[in-house]
DNA sequence: TTGACATATTCCGATATCAGCATATACTCT
DNA sequence: AGAGTATATGCTGATATCGGAATATGTCAA
């Protein structure tokens, strides 16, 4: 069994660079395709594809306006991945305690105690 | 070009589910590679290797013990993750205002227009 | 309706990834 | 050293995914 699809799993979506740096050009407000296919350079038709699949995943919603299509991030559905990472952030500030006081230790050291 | 490999791209990854369980299972404290396939349940080859990826993306950190291996989480290695979802949190917290301003919108309509 | 433009979808070959099985490495204890 | 346990790695076949080119869908405008 491979892994869970791309269309269906927002972790899984997010794990292609491409589709995260769409996402990071739309931060800035809502866009069309053609802006997209401009700002990135790539061909139209893989934009279109990577935008399908967020789609699917609902992390970007599309607005038609005349024969474009205007899409904008639903940040709704990165939510989930914000929620799931926040739940080791205690390991990362653990993480930076534990240098803090070894600094503190070997400050403390260096004043006085040879051991 | 396909997308970059699971052993370089954390996003990637962590886009496999049952390395995500992996990592659940060991939010709780470091386990050595036993226990994690007795939670598991799955073959020990197949936990040895999600276990070697999360290593090569800095997710996990071993610990030999005896003829044990013990894994914990390096939290840091998804603090990335984290902080990238963390520039769309307007996103949801936005579309939690634009709910809000739509209720009362409607709310207000009921009152008394019929439009 | 016809033509032009904007976007989506389909088909293709190449590649990465997965699970499963078998085997190799590594350590411990006697 | 040799047996046994714990873990890692190599191989294989099935599948999903990607990019690219061609094509289909849909919309406007005259």
């Amino acid at each position: 069994m491979p892994r869970s699809a791309t269309t269906t799993d927002v972790f899984n979506a997010i794990g292609e660079p491409r589709r995260r740096m769409l996402l990071d050009c739309l931060i800035r407000g809502e866009q069309d395709v053609s802006t997209l296919v401009d700002k990135l350079g790539w061909p139209q038709a893989d934009v279109s594809k990577h935008l399908s699949v967020l789609r699917s995943v609902d992390l970007v919603v599309v607005r038609p306006v005349g024969r474009r299509r205007v899409y904008g991030i639903n940040g709704a559905g990165l939510k989930p991945i914000h929620d799931w990472t926040s739940t080791y952030e205690k390991f990362w500030t653990n993480h930076l305690d534990r240098i803090k006081a070894r600094a503190e230790a070997v400050a403390a050291k260096s004043k006085g105690k040879t051991k």
